[in-house]
DNA sequence: TATATGATGGGACAAATGTCCTTTTTAGTG
DNA sequence: CACTAAAAAGGACATTTGTCCCATCATATA
């Protein structure tokens, strides 16, 4: 549910304690955002700590969650290769500390470190990987089984992130999202 | 909705003209399974003519269709960064013409050849920036908006694409699909 | 030709989810 | 502490979508 990286973020943690150029580091509070949709950026970021929700939203206001991002993913990037506005915003949810790059020494690593760019082919796979059968699944099973499931990938979820934004994840209301929690808790005894 | 990148099918026909070494050409006839979930391969195909599904099937045998490949499109290429086992089945529609290669020449091509890596990131970024949106509106509207969506960026989807392929990509039941289409007929004089 | 098979279309009803609104709880702030 | 605003919980009802059928039509094939 909150995606991690943890091979990236050890790397791009050694090439900042190098002193590598152009990769400084940065530092958020809650609930700031970071990118907004539909803009242009220029800089790409690597989560070092904390969580983020990247999230698409659309003329009603509605907001869809695409992924909670944590240590070791990395935003911004898809910029980068089509150069188009951003599809989603970021913003944070718990303090964030990242280490930031711009597009051109983003570039410039990609063509220099064969390593890094290796990683960041995997990351971009790893996403693709992913998105697929989430949402496969969500669509294909009750919210009821949703939460189920959520709750055995990261038990407490519901402590960290709030129930618009797990509603918002799902792609369901905070209403139907409360109703299926009532019916767990009726069945199972506790949540 | 029929995924094409131009560009890298320009790409990659230039190369195989170029006797480019351990790329290849194969033929596939009309709902041919290439690749099945959950197995392991290790080859990466370059379409170059014809039109596949590529779908996640879960336990009860329903599918959901993650996206239709169209010329320039790859696939197989994830299972290349993380050595996991395919997510998706891809199925031919229409007869299907592939350029081919093993892991290994597309890692050697990959290091050796910047145009290409470059192209293939852009490819996996432009998968991820695709889903996105896509996933999120077929939660936010009603069935009915998906099909007039799907009319406006591919006209003649009900000529090409069964209406059980259309169902599982929209991600809802073939009956569900056809109360739509009966509804749109009926306000609209004609589909 | 006769028969099987699969795709399409739709009726009737059940179940899931959304909408709208109200109440309760929690957390923050003057 | 008192007050306000935001988050959480849920009642009542409407709408959407799914499930389970069955009928029709086209196509392939013995």
């Amino acid at each position: 549910m909150i995606r991690i990286n943890l091979e990236l973020a050890t790397y791009m943690k050694k090439l900042f304690k190098g002193g590598m150029h152009g990769l400084y580091e940065e530092k958020f509070g809650p609930k700031h955002k970071i990118i907004e949709q539909d803009r242009r950026y220029n800089k790409v970021y690597f989560i070092t700590q904390g969580i983020t929700k990247c999230y698409i939203s659309d003329e009603n206001g509605k907001e869809f969650i695409q992924e909670f991002l944590g240590e070791g993913m990395e935003f911004g990037e898809l910029e980068v290769f089509s150069k188009k506005h951003t599809i989603c915003s970021v913003e944070t949810i718990t303090e964030l500390t990242t280490l930031s790059i711009s597009h051109t020494c983003f570039n410039n690593l990609l063509e220099t470190d064969s390593h890094f760019n290796r990683l960041i082919m995997k990351a971009l796979a790893d996403k693709i990987r992913y998105k697929a059968p989430r949402h496969s699944y969500q669509h294909s099973y009750p919210i009821e089984d949703n939460v189920i499931r959520l709750k055995k990938i990261f038990p407490k979820f519901t402590e960290v992130i709030s129930k618009k934004d797990i509603a918002n994840y799902i792609g369901v209301t905070t209403r139907s999202l409360n109703r299926a929690l009532k019916e767990l808790k009726e069945k199972n005894g506790e949540l």
